[in-house]
DNA sequence: GTATTTCTGTCAGGTACCTAACATAAAGAG
DNA sequence: CTCTTTATGTTAGGTACCTGACAGAAATAC
């Protein structure tokens, strides 16, 4: 089996920033300094295929991306991985510390590469225990991982591989900034457990409709909104709640 | 399309009690008499087919059951409905009220019949801000969900209806302690994403290898070791952590 | 008792996806 | 430039599962 973690330096387009504060990620830049400062930052690279988190392996630090894009995967007893998780701007790495869990129970690993902040699990876990801003963000993102692996679950069990796909570019897509990424088929197919072929086929069909374009491992989204008609709802559900769950007293109910 | 909740009553044949103490909830029953107090518990009858939570709608209260189970599904668009969690006496239900979320996001309903506790998500709220105890086993919870749906969103991606069927039969049985339930093929199929006919002959095949047996409605686990051996392994890791959870300063990192 | 409903067995025809090849062409190594 | 590697297109044959249907038998209603 090929290894699951490529090259993909390069070709990574940027977008508009996401905010206009201090930080880019999402959660960072909701918090006061003061709390921000307890965190005792220390910037990072994510260099492509970096493990973030191991199993069995004891979570030192908290991670903020601020560019690019991370991975959780399960792995089967029988060596075949599955994609659980993404994380990007918007996501802390390593909650499950603040949980009770001391040692990682899924491999993370950097997808597209990127920088972002670490923070180290004591100070993480001494601000958290105040029970003040960082608690509430922490928490409301732990609810939204839960929402977003929820939908994977029913997705999963429901929706074909061309939806699937058309989700998971979207996906990367937000979480990256970036329409833009260096990936092949057979990397995709080893993301939504998958094979190569069907991959194929199913790029095809949606370089055929024009909404994507690709050339050899590299991906572009041509038309995000035509690609978000053809994903099923799963992408949007997880999308909103991401975007609404750092406001305070936000919708996180969702009125329907 | 036929209601996914039937008449369950009668054949719930009860099994060793889980505990020695004073509560069968096991996260109930790790906590001090004084925190307990301060939950301001009122016992709750859970009716078969009762909602206990619905997808926006305020979450008053946290359940803590006793006897019976519990299912969390999500809805699709097109109407179709996959389950997405269980609940049993070792689990809270409503504890993303504690997460920052007011309103429910998923459908939660009594899949058999039994008893428990309820507790003003107030008092919940107000205890758990204390940061003792009941944060922690809340918190461990919450994780536990989250390995839960996590390899369940795996197994949906991978693994066949036989192994998955089998899995859920396991789970059903662990979460309520009994071996024998009143549940047509036709639910289950509504459980697990599947149709009637599919489950039809998952089930015969599993009677065949005498793992299970049933009639009309009625299936009761005759070999559970067996039926662990055809389920696939996303059964024993999600009980394994389930039951190392309220331990403090458990395996809840596992080794492996 | 009879009539109706519910549950399970089964099957025919179809779709989605898999396995496992083979072919082609672009990119990279030397 | 040549050789090797990598990425994609494509296909033949097979499996798992779906749709939709029909039949028989058990449970329930009357």
């Amino acid at each position: 089996m090929k290894p699951l973690v490529q090259k993909l330096t390069g070709f990574v387009r940027e977008r508009t920033p996401p905010h206009q504060g201090q930080f880019r990620n999402a959660l960072l830049d909701a918090l006061d300094a003061g709390v921000v400062a307890r965190l005792h930052l220390r910037p990072v690279v994510f260099e492509l295929g970096h493990e973030i988190e191991f199993p069995g392996t004891v979570i030192d630090h908290l991670y903020f991306i601020e560019e690019g894009m991370a991975s959780m995967t399960t792995t089967f007893k029988n060596g075949s991985q599955v994609e659980v998780g993404m994380f990007g701007y918007k996501s802390v790495m390593g909650v499950s510390a603040l949980m009770g869990t001391k040692r990682s129970l899924n491999r993370v690993y950097t997808q597209i590469a990127g920088h972002g902040y670490a923070s180290p699990v004591e100070a993480a876990r001494t601000e958290f225990a105040l029970g003040g801003e960082f608690q509430r963000l922490a928490l409301g993102y732990v609810q939204a991982q839960l929402v977003q692996v929820i939908q994977l679950a029913g997705c999963n069990a429901t929706h074909n591989y061309e939806q699937r796909l058309a989700r998971w570019l979207l996906i990367c897509s937000d979480r990256a900034h970036c329409d833009t990424f260096k990936m092949s088929h057979e990397f995709l197919s080893g993301m939504l457990g998958s094979t190569r072929s069907t991959m194929s086929i199913a790029a095809a069909q949606l370089k055929k409709e024009r909404l994507i374009e690709y050339t050899r491992g590299v991906i572009r989204i041509l038309d995000a909104k035509g690609l978000e008609k053809k994903a099923c709802e799963c992408y949007a559900v997880v999308e909103d709640y991401l975007d609404s769950y750092i406001q305070f007293d936000s919708g996180m109910g969702i009125a329907s």
